[in-house]
DNA sequence: CGTGCTGCCTCACGTGGCGTGAGGGTCAAG
DNA sequence: CTTGACCCTCACGCCACGTGAGGCAGCACG
């Protein structure tokens, strides 16, 4: 029977001698002989063995697993099955990486996270500072303004810019609920409020119905909100508030 | 200033505390505040730059290199680009080995005509019965339906194996097309769809350039279909589809 | 027969990116 | 004033080896 040393064999597969010597330890693959001297020395039986070994590893299988499915006593075709669809969802996995690294890369080119004077740009008179400062006072040392916080910090200008656009689309919806005569308390308007509560959920922290009643109650209160909803159409923040109201009754009754 | 204890940033952020603690100890990340009593508190600079870390780790960057990116110079987009081949050449590697392993799959095996169980393990949830009689009662009483069912009622086992490595052969070609940012009625593409074609007309049934159109856009149209491709790639049924178009056409041209 | 050179052996510690306690302080709620 | 959920700092464990150190084995050449 010829035999391989593990010099040879390290060079025919393709591994360093340290991983042969490490799988003998683990008793993952010990060679089937040894020389008078101590010299390891490997089988056709023990490559073979050793061939299933560097495949599944290269698919960054952990060693105990290998031996389990080596032990199990499955032909060879099994094996191959198997390391084959390994390899497949391993290559999903590799694509989504490059899809992700392709984006990230979009990114980097064109949208660094947005400074305080872009941010003025895009929201206007809306966004100020000091009411920021204000808000801080009133809400800092809640979940909410502190998830609020973490979520816009990492918001892009591209990022803001797909927000404003949806805060208009859901104006605009309260606009048209109002304009056509129909009540607060109609479809349209709650389906608009539900709209509007799931944004700020998605985009800012999470929010559910009962505290939704709150906010729109200081979209009366505060005259700041008032004046930016009433410009959009007289009543409005009114409107709103009902919707809402509304649109949180109907979920708490179900 | 609002901060953020451990905690707090390990659920914002979907990492283990201990990560933190990791990140802390080799100065990858150091919170710029502490508490009188000694807590760690991460302030929103820290959270965008922990977010980036996340990002990079994602991408397996190892943790030196994602402190150089971050220290270094503002050449994050080089790093992405560096990352992306990476993924890719390992993308390469895990290709060959597909292939390795069908050939290795098509010498085990023996010539007896594949089982339903065999067919259901090879291709898994593509093959599904039900879905095999819907196409029956669609295409039925079709010349093509007769001819493929002739056919793939003698192939074996083996047969299937290598019809499926062409099959994902053609897919990767695709999904290299696709990835490389070709448009679908470039070289590779139509070369893509030409292949497709003719793997279909050698092993199921004679299928012109113009029924082949209507294929392509079953691709699209058909969601079983659609999603098998799409989870290949993003947007890689649509792609395929006018791959296959443009060769059509190019091929009417002549 | 000695002298190198290469290859093999066995310890045994190092590495990266954390996981997983141990032992003990901190903080808000009840 | 307790309780339970957090937080802290060590410090060792894990995997799949890498990387020597110190010492035989085997073969060619002088």
């Amino acid at each position: 029977m010829t035999t391989f040393t593990v010099g040879q064999v390290a060079d025919l597969l393709g591994v360093t001698v340290r991983t042969l010597h490490h799988y003998d330890e683990i008793g993952l693959l010990c060679p089937s002989e040894r020389s008078a001297s101590g010299y390891r020395l490997y089988t056709q039986t023990d490559l073979t063995r050793l061939q299933q070994v560097v495949v599944y590893r290269r698919l960054e299988m952990p060693l105990d697993e290998i031996a389990a499915v080596l032990g199990g006593g499955e032909d060879a075709a099994a094996h191959l099955r198997r390391q084959r669809e390994v390899v497949m969802t391993r290559l999903g996995e590799l694509n989504e990486l490059v899809t992700a690294i392709d984006r990230a890369l979009e990114r980097e080119m064109s949208e660094k996270p947005a400074t305080r004077d872009e941010m003025k740009e895009l929201f206007g008179d809306g966004f100020k500072d000091e009411y920021q400062q204000e808000a801080e006072q009133r809400w800092g040392d809640t979940d909410a303004w502190k998830q609020s916080q973490a979520r816009t910090n990492a918001y892009t200008k591209a990022d803001w810019e797909q927000i404003k656009a949806e805060q208009d689309a859901v104006n605009a919806e309260f606009v048209a609920a109002l304009r056509s005569g129909e009540p607060a308390t109609g479809e349209a308007a709650m389906a608009a409020a539900e709209r509007a509560r799931q944004q700020i959920h998605d985009h800012f922290y999470d929010l559910d119905h009962d505290f939704h009643r709150k906010l729109g109650d200081m979209y009366v209160a505060d005259l700041r909100f008032a004046q930016t909803y009433d410009e959009l159409a007289p009543g409005l923040a009114q409107y709103v508030r009902d919707a809402i109201h509304a649109n949180a009754d109907r979920h708490a009754g179900q």
